[in-house]
DNA sequence: GTCTATAACCGGATAGAC
DNA sequence: GTCTATCCGGTTATAGAC
């Protein structure tokens, strides 16, 4: 999360100007907004112990919202890095969920307080920052991506019909246990950890029962079901 | 919807003073929102518009949002009366639960767009328009208890454990579905009512399911993960 | 307790000059 | 890219009338 210096040769191009004065100004906000909490910092406080103008704020952040936007991407950032290692390491198609998503958790747990801001703007569908939104298409298309990882990295046999499903509705599930997450208020969302650990026991019982040729006519008909409510969520 | 007139005699408690104007200004800030929409309409357009001061609105609700909470209030009572005809006609469970839920979308369907403020709000832990708050607790037991009517009509044996479970849990099935009508952006929200219908029927066949005696120890243990998830949502 | 009128505060957002 | 000045609307305050 340090910026790194200027010093050098590094082959990464060098932050512009104005790359740096949005950085000090995403850093602050997301400094004040953990210690004092959002509703309390104002687009002023920020400016001012940003030592910009109120102006200049709004020239890189649209709104005080998008600033929200900024930190959604960079805790998607953290997701990435957090499971990299896992879906290194496990073989299994629950250790990799169960991994990741304890990753994914983990990673949430400092800002839990403060998520619950994103997540009143995520749940209006015409916010950016909903999840289903335009702007946040990349940062749901990669972390369906993961769930593909998930799957793949297994010897598990799964059926192509539900394997090209299968990562959208992890994500979809993972939605799910972050929305049960944000309301969790017991100390550690212990509870958000109990859920998660015996529905993704449930979800790998799932997938398996659901793999078995008998099920085929079940499997295919749910599909179909799933495909005709599907929008444009992919 | 129409305000009684105050001739007469009918033993309900004819409306105060108080009670006519802040009615008044329900009435027009509901209508300004579904016309404008809630961002586009403002608190000093209501006021003029009713023919009140300012401060007058300020008066009767503490906020904006408080606006909300009464329509949220007004749409509870619009679901009871659509909901007990369903309860005294249906016998089946599914017809039951069918019912339930398609009198609960209809009413809604008017207020799709205008719902979305609703749910942005009541997605953040913190506001009274948050569906497990205190200020919503009322409108959450009376909605609880319609599901325990739809179970006790019927004639399908349920096993009592699971019974004292379930209207929470169909509760909660019903907030999902809900959930999913907010984003629903087909016409007349049909695939909300595609799922609708689908998970009906996924539902009364879970429970028929649950229901037999050797599924008990599962029933148990599932039973006993939920009771150890439950917060105070009750 | 109900209501008016008016002014002010505060903070998110915008305009336009440099 | 950056600044200053301004707008706009939710909210509060005040002082007084019925």
């Amino acid at each position: 999360m340090a910026k790194r210096s200027r010093s050098l040769s590094s082959e990464e191009p060098l932050p512009s100007k104005g790359e740096q004065t949005r950085a000090l100004i995403l850093e602050t906000a997301l400094e004040m907004f953990s210690e004092r909490g959002y509703e309390e910092t104002t687009m002023r406080a920020i400016a001012e112990k940003a030592g910009v103008a109120l102006g200049n704020t709004y020239y890189y952040f649209r709104s005080k919202e998008h600033l929200i936007q900024a930190f959604y991407e960079r805790l998607h950032e953290l997701h990435r890095e957090a499971c990299a290692p896992i879906l290194e390491k496990e073989r299994t198609l629950k250790g990799r969920l169960h991994g990741v998503m304890r990753a994914i958790l983990r990673n949430m747990e400092p800002y839990h307080q403060f998520a619950a801001i994103l997540f009143r703007s995520a749940a209006d569908p015409h916010s950016p920052l909903n999840p289903f939104s335009r702007e946040s298409e990349h940062v749901r298309r990669e972390s369906i991506g993961w769930f593909a990882e998930v799957l793949k990295g297994t010897r598990t046999h799964i059926p192509a019909d539900l394997e090209a499903e299968l990562p959208s509705l992890l994500w979809l599930y993972h939605m799910g246990i972050v929305l049960f997450w944000i309301h969790d208020s017991s100390p550690r969302q212990a509870r958000t950890h109990r859920l998660m650990e015996h529905t993704v026991d449930m979800v790998v019982k799932l997938i398996t029962l659901a793999s078995l040729p008998p099920m085929r006519p079940l499997r295919k008909s749910t599909l179909q079901l799933l495909a005709s409510l599907r929008e444009d969520v992919a």
